[in-house]
DNA sequence: ATGAAAGCGCTAACAG
DNA sequence: CTGTTAGCGCTTTCAT
């Protein structure tokens, strides 16, 4: 167990006979060094496998070049997608990335955002877990000043800048798709509409069975959480019904796969009977029979824009506050569970 | 962009009128300071917003109480249950954990490594990328003597510990279990054999047929990565053999389930024509039709037991010099794409 | 172009 | 039970 000790500036400054002022300033390439003793204290730091200890720079510059990103899962097409795009802008920038999962937990969520505060990132990036309700964690970044931005499942009425979808719209999309193709009653299957991109989504189906006439029915309103059992549930309470739907959105590729698959246990036709739209562009929904019509969501864009705004701010280029809400496109894809024409 | 100034001990001492050794003390919760002083420090601390600076606690007690978690990819079932297997006993021990992921990248696997040693990381958690062919990155590790283990994807003849499933074993239950429904002329998709995890895996499928009196037949064998379009291409491959294949191996249910699907686009029947066992039991195996026989992975035993292991070692309850190989159990799940009696 | 020295915030002897 | 003090390794002002 017991380690080498570390070479430090110190020991370089010595074997060459040099102040350690010279060689902190070498080593991060300060033009005021000249190029003869640059060589040598690289050649050195080389020799004597130096490295530079981050704590005592931080320590010392008050800073870490550090972005928090603080997810709710980790498993989804979409989420990686941001990971990526966020990573992209990061390493060009210079910035380090720390990634905390909370894994739809907002207990988990909090300790989290409490550990990155602590390992003092200089920014966070966040988008809040299944049941966080407010933003109470998050309380110790905003006093110290410390830029936090949210992406896709935000708080609404915060503050912040967030980068969203037009769930809205999205949600009026697959809905007017479903009327289109001939639905007149259609079932939505949904997560709690405490959350953002539920209530919005949701919102975007009543208004546009309102713009077509059709009146909403509380009773094809189904609301769970994102596990492989509320899709089985889901199935269920449809088969249930007195009257079975004839189209869903269900705001999951997931959800509405595992969906999908118990209504066909029971002999009910996908589009026929019943046309499906889901959410997210997963993988998933290509790989099922019948392929599932969705909404492609931009998650490599939504991370770019995300880390740019924040750098941008960390660098004083900008200012987040001047910016509150930022929205990113999105698509309808249509494929086969949804098409009856 | 300013941010306040950070409360310190040194505020907090100086609030109260005593030492910052017994500010610093109070704080980590020594049982040799009096309960009442302990109380007014703790409450001055919280008044006065103080947060603890890891930098200068590590600084000065050179280490980390953290572990870098070095995945090849993030969106998996298997690999979120490893890490949450991980988080399980790490959190416990009260240990940090930063996740990076290479992305398969083998470059981007030694630039994460770089970072994680400069974080100073007590210790290592590690699955290889797909191309990575040595352990040269690793290298600054254990020169320092800092603890690394690996799971899953790991370098075979390497020194270090590691921790993994019988590949070999369930290469040979999948191909067996093909035999037994009657398949003769078995197909075999994987990746490259230069990665432990798919060459043992081969290694257990020639041992099976070699068994079972089957001559292994190089032109059955596919190689590709993992990604969707080397699903497609391995079953245009197979379409294109002479004679077909009655059963198909898949090393992995993501590419199974592509390929299955375009098999099927092309009138193949399965298992009926085709039976197909895959790997990992990803979620996608049971969503996809037929659902995929697959091996199950212990994902999450398999993150407990890593952590385990390297933290014992930290804390010198073992020499993880001397366990060398763990290996964990593992099952194959009979689902419908393989069943033909 | 280089060096001396102060100090970032904390912990841990050591001394009382 | 509490205080004094010496660093941990680095950056940066101020001299030279």
């Amino acid at each position: 167990m017991q380690k080498e000790k570390d070479i430090t500036i110190y020991d370089i400054a010595e074997k060459l006979n040099i102040s350690i002022a010279t060689v902190s300033r070498a080593l991060k390439d300060d033009p005021v060094v000249s190029k003869k003793t640059k060589k040598k204290i690289f050649d050195m730091a080389e020799e004597l496998g130096y490295r530079s200890n981050h704590f005592a720079r931080n320590l010392r510059i008050q800073q870490t070049n550090t972005i928090g990103v603080l997810v709710h899962e980790l498993n989804s097409n979409f989420i990686t997608s941001v990971l990526a795009g966020i990573e992209k802008v990061t390493t060009e920038a210079g910035y380090d990335i720390i990634i905390a999962h909370s894994n739809e937990s907002s207990l988990k969520e909090a300790a989290n955002a409490k550990n990155l505060f602590h390992k003092r990132v200089d920014g966070l990036i966040a988008s809040l877990s299944f049941d966080t309700s407010n933003l109470e964690h998050f309380k110790a970044f905003f006093d110290k000043n410390i830029p936090v931005i949210f992406f896709d499942r935000v708080e609404q009425d915060s503050e912040s800048t967030v980068v969203v979808i037009d769930n809205a719209k999205a949600g009026y999309q697959a809905t007017q798709h479903l009327i289109e193709q001939g639905c007149t009653r259609i079932a939505h299957v949904t997560s709690s509409l405490k959350r953002n991109v539920y209530s919005q989504r949701f919102k975007g189906y009543k208004d546009a069975l309102y713009d077509h006439n059709i009146p909403f029915d509380e009773s094809l309103l189904i609301i769970n959480d994102l596990s492989e059992e509320a899709g089985i549930e889901a199935a269920r309470q449809i088969l249930k019904m007195k009257r079975l739907p004839d189209g869903v959105f269900i705001t999951n590729d997931f959800v509405a796969a595992v969906c999908m698959r118990t209504l066909k246990e029971h002999e009910v036709n996908i589009p026929e009977d019943i046309a499906i739209v889901g959410f997210n562009n997963d993988a998933i929904g290509k790989l099922i029979e019948p392929a599932l019509t969705t909404i492609d969501y931009p998650g490599q864009d939504m991370g770019e824009i995300v880390a740019t705004n924040l750098i941008n701010h960390l660098k004083g280029v900008s200012n987040l506050r001047q910016t509150n809400t930022i929205i990113v496109r999105s698509d309808l894809i249509v494929r086969k569970s949804s098409v009856r024409k």
